[in-house]
DNA sequence: GCCGTTTTCGGCCCGACTGTTTTCAGTCG
């Protein structure tokens, strides 16, 4: 059994938030940032575990021996002794309870104290009863909104995707535009970094009246519910999205908004940076400091040097802006000070899509519209890659080999009066060998063979797709690890040894722009760059408007540090053309 | 429980908002 590192992580978090109820002080603290560090890790923190115990787990960042040993122990037998006697003295569902807002560990180990509560189900009726407004240090109001909470976190325990989260925020954007108060406004947070999943959306706004600003934030017509309000921050519940505003001065919009963009450890590494220089970076701004005694007296001490905007802020350091999508602390603050940002692939560069389906298989659109719909975009070319039959892919909705062949003639006909070029091609399945479900003969024939596993997807996959990305008739390998956003998880795979296969292939990695996918995902993008592969920015799209969805492709691919020399498709029609030969 | 050009013990980010509290605790970001 393979065991994840956001397992461990959830562990450590449930740890915390168990010692948090009963109020033991500073440890919650280290068990969450541990969680943290385990979470982001780049390798198996269970391989690790195994191969090295430990003390090699203890190297990672925040990980003593104590959680060190903790982890060994889960890897090794499946659970922590400890962890199972916290949870007996606290027999609560943690995670489900702390789901409703405004109620966190604390309060969850009150209410198990003095109600005996555990579960959702029992919230609920003790607040239906009354009885948790008789619990000193609650009252009616906290009653009431507990129970407006727990159908909430019933229902929406996931994080949403990016295609929920960006149109609203775009939406609300819009409206703003048109309210006089504000000055100019701008999304942050995660959604400003393009992570594939949001918790909520951030959205900033510059004016000298944030009364005005909240006032029309709560008149905002996709406002459903109202969460808080007060004169420089409310936040709303849209469409099942949370949506935080903040509301600042303009002059300090910049540092707000580099502030509240993050990421978090971005920003701990910038403000390292700056306390090295004499200077003092935070949400008001960057001040010089070296003629100040004492730079943590208050929040604007020091002579202020930039505060307007972002590029002030990086500038009063001087480095260059740096895009929020490498905003991780991964060498992106080194890169800029020694001149070597990437100058990141742009949705502009994007010349064409060679990942789409038409109603030959699932889609619904024909080959010629598709070709017109890439045309209006002012794409070079389209390859229609219909699915083949095979694991995972039901026949009906794929092609057998003889239909493939048809399939091709139809796209070359259709090719003669389209707009733009059009790669005759195919979406094959990989089998849990690593074989492919399309006869090598099939394959020659046709211009674009994408190769992606629709079956069996768990495990390790990186013998199997490793196999697939040598075989010489494929040029893309499709959503490499099969994961579904808030679905599941995937394949696990290891990106070094797959991106250098790839490269020696002559292979493409996908990154597949459909919201639900992403994947590969930014950090794997960032193995595979490295390691001189390509990249291929897709939508699979299965109707003219899925097209749309390069925008997402297009900043994982960022968040990997991909330029447009990194991505196939960013090529003109020619360039393709010989990459796919 | 973790960590150290504040280094092996003594600290651990902090401000806005809400609700309950008569001066503050809990939650959230």
């Amino acid at each position: 059994m393979t065991v994840r590192n956001d397992e461990v992580a959830t562990l450590l978090e449930e740890f915390a938030d168990l010692l948090e109820a009963k109020d033991v002080e500073y440890k919650p603290r280290a068990y969450r940032l541990a969680a943290e560090n385990v979470r982001d890790y780049p390798e198996s923190v269970a391989d690790l575990a195994r191969e090295e115990g430990e003390s090699g787990v203890s190297e990672i960042n925040r990980v003593g021996d104590a959680i060190a040993a903790k982890i060994v122990e889960y890897v090794e037998s499946g659970e922590i002794a400890e962890l199972e006697e916290l949870r007996e003295e606290l027999p609560v569902e943690m995670g489900a309870l702390t789901g409703i807002e405004g109620v966190g560990p604390k309060t969850v180990g009150r209410l198990y104290e003095a109600l005996g509560v555990r579960t959702l189900e029992d919230i609920e009726s003790a607040a239906r009863a009354g009885e948790i407004q008789a619990v000193k240090g609650f009252g009616p109001k906290t009653e009431q909104n507990i129970l407006e909470g727990v159908a909430f976190a019933r229902q929406s325990t996931r994080r949403q995707l990016l295609s929920d989260a960006y149109p609203l925020s775009r939406s609300l954007l819009e409206y703003f535009e048109g309210v006089e108060a504000v000055e100019r406004c701008e999304t942050a947070g995660s959604l400003r970094r393009w992570k594939p999943t949001i918790g909520d959306v951030d959205v900033l706004a510059a004016s000298d009246d944030g009364e005005a600003v909240v006032d029309a934030f709560r008149e905002w017509e996709e406002t459903d519910e109202l969460i808080e309000a007060g004169t420089s921050k409310a936040s709303v519940r849209a469409k099942g999205v949370r949506v935080d505003l903040r509301v600042v001065v303009p002059e300090e919009f910049g540092a707000a908004l580099q502030y509240f963009t993050g990421s978090k450890d971005h920003n701990i590494a910038l403000r390292n940076y700056a306390i090295e220089r004499d200077m003092k970076i935070n949400e008001y701004g960057v001040f010089d400091v070296s003629a100040i005694e004492d730079a943590d007296a208050g929040q604007r001490v020091g002579e202020l040097v930039a505060s307007e905007s972002e590029a002030a802020m990086y500038g009063a350091l001087d480095l260059p802006w740096i895009p929020p999508e490498i905003r991780e602390n991964r060498g992106e603050i080194a890169a800029a000070a020694d001149g070597d940002l990437p100058d990141l692939v742009a949705e502009a560069d994007v010349r064409g899509d060679l990942h789409t389906h038409t109603d030959a298989s699932d889609g619904r659109e024909t080959i010629e519209g598709m070709a017109a719909a890439a045309a209006e975009r002012g794409y070079d070319y389209l390859a229609v890659t219909d699915h083949a039959t095979g694991p995972g892919v039901v026949g009906g909705v794929g092609l057998d080999d003889e239909e493939l062949l048809t399939h091709a003639e139809r796209v070359r006909e259709a090719a003669a009066d389209a707009d733009v070029a059009l790669f005759s091609g195919v979406e094959a399945n990989i089998t849990a060998d690593g074989e492919l479900s399309v006869s090598d003969d099939v394959l020659a024939e046709l211009d674009c063979v994408v190769a992606s596993p629709h079956a069996a997807l768990d495990g390790d996959g990186t013998d199997r797709l490793v196999r697939a990305v040598e075989h010489p008739a494929v040029d893309v390998l499709g959503h490499p690890t099969g994961r579904q956003l808030n679905r599941r998880a995937g394949l696990d795979v290891d990106f070094e040894r797959l991106a250098t296969a790839a490269a020696d292939a002559g292979t493409a990695l996908e990154v597949n722009a459909n919201p639900n996918r992403l994947d590969l995902r930014g950090g794997a993008v960032g193995i595979v760059v490295e390691h001189g592969a390509t990249v291929a920015v897709n939508t699979d799209a299965h109707a003219p408007t899925s097209l749309d969805y390069v925008t997402y492709g297009v900043h994982t691919a960022r968040r990997g540090w991909a330029e447009s020399a990194d991505v196939l498709n960013a090529r003109d029609a020619d360039g393709v053309r010989a990459f796919l030969e």
